[in-house]
DNA sequence: GATACATCCTCTAGCCGCTAGAGGTTCAAG
DNA sequence: CTTGAACCTCTAGCGGCTAGAGGATGTATC
């Protein structure tokens, strides 16, 4: 049996975000010991494994909720499991779509600056006026 | 004179996140109606679309509280500003690359499930067992 | 059995950058 | 003078944690 501690090394996750995991339902509660600690066993450990390992994979929690109801239950078939995996690959391979224009960008602005005063400075030109801007960079959030 | 809706149509900026600029204290406190409406000038305008534009580079409101201080004072040196653009460009590779250490591993997730049961689904396995990844990707946040 | 002290507990609040909604007021057109 | 769109303030919520207060437990050592 295993301490919130030990969990946390093993799995590399703090305690706080793992008491949080249980919170939100996304780990199930654990045994406690007399005291009122908790205490995890293996499954529980191969389950914030997957977690873990989901999430610097990039899924949301969420996601991995789905992933994890999908893994309980081995007979299902896994199209969906697929279907997640390829929602998160799109998303990824957006986001670096978007990264790569704004680093053209900041490239550019970068390179242009020549080290004199802030009035004449490129970086802060381009900022004031998108028109300046090669690439359309609009959404803001993801 | 402009009013807020007129502003955040100019720019692209929801009325409430104007506000919420305001109350950070990134945009002014404009002048108001006798009503307590809120009325803009150009100034603010322009103030607004470099905070927007910033935002859309992926500035950080604090990094973008510094440019708009160097902008304000044309006659110092430009470096800091340009520093705080490398600042940007490096996070924007940093991001990039790791995005493109997870694309690898998701294609591969994919391309190997073979769409049988969740049992021998690849995707989940794969999630299971970290050892399967041919990158390292420890990293979650960013 | 006492003591020390690392680890555990719960609870609340905060981070970023907004976004949504309730409930009420003002402005401008007709 | 009435309508109704747009405005106002205020509070609370999102995701995914993270930090800290203030107190209880567990284990090793004497």
């Amino acid at each position: 049996m295993l301490t919130i501690g030990t969990l946390s090394k093993k799995t590399g996750t703090k305690v706080q975000t793992i008491r949080y995991y249980e919170q939100i339902g996304l780990m199930p509660e654990p045994g406690r010991t007399e005291g009122g600690q908790r205490r995890y066993d293996n499954a529980q450990l191969d389950r914030l494994s997957f977690i873990r390992h989901s999430r610097q994979l990039g899924f949301s929690l969420d996601a991995i909720r789905e992933l994890l109801d999908l893994s309980d239950h081995p007979n299902r078939p896994c199209h969906e499991a697929d279907a997640i995996a390829r929602r998160q690959l799109k998303q990824v391979e957006q986001r670096m779509a978007r990264l790569k224009a704004l680093r053209t960008e900041l490239k550019r602005m970068v390179h242009e600056c020549s080290g004199g005063r802030t009035g004449d400075c490129k970086v802060l030109e381009v900022l004031r006026d998108h028109s300046e801007c090669l690439t359309e960079h609009e959404e803001i959030g993801a």
